[in-house]
DNA sequence: GGATGTGAATGTCTTCACAGCT
DNA sequence: AGCTGTGAAGACATTCACATCC
């Protein structure tokens, strides 16, 4: 398959989003023109978004809510469980262990790990920390999909090496790092502070 | 000045965060190939970015790690304080209102509100969570930069109808929401679901 | 009639390649 | 000689506009 921009894939993922809304609405049909409206992006945007996949409207009528709903499912690969690792149980591990928002789309948090002595044992919601020591073992009798990385940034690209060598091919870094893995690993970076940044560079002349 | 590209301004970002590491490292001259080599782009990449601001360099040579890294500092509007308010004290708001990365950057929150008398008056590290009753007050008086809005999706709207009110022209949005602003105000969206999509979309063939 | 699907046109971003300065 | 700064070329993404089908 043709490779698909990465701006192609975050509207697909806003476009599902909005569909479930309809779907809760009881809205049957939708057109391009109405998910544009709600996703502030134009209706020739949405079907070409849709059209690198196949053909998913009805001319004249639109797009089938609960049709067009599960297409985009399967495209974005929702249609299975996730495991997850969380990596560090700081603040934010902690938050994102916990995140409802992850469970309702199919990405379940099984461990949450650190090296932290006085947290290794806490339990979080029925989560027990455990022991970053025990990651590789864990990892090689129950492997995971995806793993989330909240470490501090000295240690995150030693844990990034365990992690691939324990076959995960996804990774969330939220290390201010540059992380060095195989290409046929996806690493997708997530710094809060560079968003804010983005905000400040906004903000210069108002 | 000219309109430049979000992804140019996040890319100035990483480059600082990297000749902050440089100067830690006591590194004096960079040149666009290093830059580059950290930061997973091209030296032509460093070089065309930093064009559209300037020219920063000395032929021959390279830039100065201190220059440069003022010189991003200016470009990025970071040479000053900045008032954050967080608002919704749940796991995620409670893990970025003390997010130490942020005050490092010159990013102060200072209040944090909830609805939830539960968690009205809880102390956080020296902060108070007040009343979110109290926010338009509280503005008027005290004016802040930027808002991180962290509540459910069915009252994002309104709350960022009132930061707008209050004078706020920064929304750092993690609710679920495509908010309606006038044009004036930049938000940025932040959707942790939407980037394990793109993750598990990554993981589809493999 | 009405809305999709899609080539073609336009616009934006990235890469190339080299002149110009140190 | 070495590395920047930058037009020009190329790649990529978005928008237009219309033939196509329901």
């Amino acid at each position: 398959m043709r490779k698909i921009a990465e701006s192609t894939v975050r509207r697909l993922s806003l476009y599902l989003r909005f569909l479930e809304e309809f779907e809760a609405e009881g809205v049957e049909t939708v057109s391009s023109e109405a998910l544009a409206h709600r996703g502030g992006t134009t209706a020739a945007q949405v079907r070409k978004d849709l059209s690198f996949f196949g053909s998913f409207g009805k001319r004249g009528l639109g797009y089938s809510v609960p049709e067009l709903t599960q297409a985009l499912r399967d495209i974005l690969g929702l249609g299975r469980r996730y495991e997850i690792v969380v990596v560090g149980a700081g603040k934010i591990g902690s938050a994102l262990a916990q995140f409802r928002g992850f469970a309702e789309r199919g990405f379940h948090v099984e461990w949450v790990y650190d090296s932290d002595p006085a947290k290794i044992g806490a339990d979080w919601n029925g989560m027990t920390v455990r022991d970053v020591r025990e990651l590789d073992a864990d990892l090689a009798s129950a492997p995971a999909d995806i793993a989330i990385l909240v470490t501090p940034a000295d240690v995150a690209q030693p844990i990034a090496d365990r992690l691939v060598r324990a076959g995960i091919k996804a990774i969330l870094n939220f290390a201010p790092v540059q992380l060095a893995v195989p290409e046929d690993v996806a690493v997708k970076n997530v710094s809060m502070a560079l968003e804010l940044e983005t905000l400040s560079y906004a903000l210069r002349n108002r």
